[in-house]
DNA sequence: GTCAATGCAAATCGTTTGCATGAAC
DNA sequence: GTTCATGCAAACGATTTGCATTGAC
C-alpha cells in the first residue's frame, strides 16, 4: 500500500468519527477498491472484486450500494452517468475531468479542456444558473474498433 | 395539424414501407404525441399521455417501449440520458443542442455552443476517436430555485 | 394467408428497503 | 448497553421478453 492510500483511509476515518458514526471494514474495503484501481466501476463490479480480492470478508451487495452513496456524499468518490452503460464510480483523487468512451470496446479516455470548461461556466451564467455538476461524454469508436 | 407534422409522419410511412414492416396506429401515435409537444419525456409519461389524447386507443406499455426503440433507430427521434431522471426522448427535428437542467424544479434550457462542439471534435481527432455521438448536461439551479 | 406488431403478464436488471442480527463505541 | 451498520430477502421502478392473438399487407 502505498502513503497516499493510507491518507485517504485516514480521512475517511476522520469522516466518520467527526460525523458520530461507525468505522466498519465494509466501508474500508468498498473504498479500497476504489483507490487501489484507475478504472470507473459499477456498483456490481466492486461487489465482484471484493469477493476475489477480500474473500474471507462477507460483504453484501446492499452494503456496497450503502457504502458507495455514502463514499460519495462526503466527497471521497465520484460518480459518472455512463449513458446505457450505467452509473459508474472513480476514486476523488484525481482532478476533474470529462470522458471520451468506445461504444464497442468500452474503452474510456479522460480529458479536460479548459475552454469547455469555461464556457460552460459562461452559458450557466448567461441562464442564471447557478452549477453544481456537469457531465460530458463523447461516445463513438476508439482507433481498433473503427477498422 | 401543421404540414410539418404531417411531413414527419409520411416520413415514418416511407421509412416503414422501404423497410417492408408494417404500418400501425401505434408507432403513429407515439411519434404524433414527441411532434407536438416541445418538452422533453419519458417512456411512461408519453405512454400516459397517449391515454389522455387518444382514450380510445388501447397501447400498452411495451409498445411504446417498441415504438420509441424504432423511432429512434430511424432517427426520426432522439433520447438523452437525463441522470437521475432516467431517459427521456424528444423528436429529431430540432438541430442538435446541449441542456442546462436545474435539479431542484427539473427546468430544461436547451443551448448550443459553436466552439465546444468544435473543441469536442478536435479531441476526438486527436485520440483518435470517431466520434458517433455526445451528451452534455450540465446541471445546477435555476435562477428561481437558487433564492 | 402470411408474418410482423401488439397486449398482457411474467421475467429481468439495477437498486433500495425492512427487519432482525451483529459489531463499534 | 446503545446505536449504527450489516446481511439477507423481499420490494421496487424501469425496461424487456415470451407467447398467444390481432391486424397490415
Amino acid at each position: 500500500m502505498s502513503t497516499m492510500n493510507e491518507d485517504v483511509i485516514e480521512e475517511l476515518k476522520k469522516i466518520v468519527k467527526q460525523k458520530g458514526l461507525k468505522y466498519t471494514e465494509q466501508r474500508e474495503i468498498v473504498l479500497s477498491i476504489l483507490i487501489n484501481i484507475s478504472e470507473h466501476l459499477s456498483a456490481e463490479e466492486i461487489y465482484n472484486l471484493i469477493k476475489v480480492k477480500y474473500p474471507n470478508s462477507n460483504v453484501g451487495i446492499a452494503t456496497v450500494y450503502r457504502a458507495l452513496s455514502f463514499l460519495e456524499e462526503v466527497q471521497l468518490i465520484n460518480s459518472i452517468e455512463f449513458g446505457k452503460d450505467g452509473k459508474k464510480y472513480e476514486n476523488n483523487t484525481k482532478t476533474h475531468h470529462d470522458h471520451l468512451i468506445c461504444t464497442d470496446c468500452g474503452k474510456i479516455v479522460e480529458f479536460l479542456d479548459e475552454e469547455i470548461e469555461k464556457r460552460q461556466d459562461r452559458i450557466a451564467k448567461k441562464n442564471k444558473f447557478k452549477i453544481t455538476s456537469h457531465s460530458m461524454q463523447l461516445y463513438g469508436l476508439c482507433e481498433t474498433c473503427n477498422k
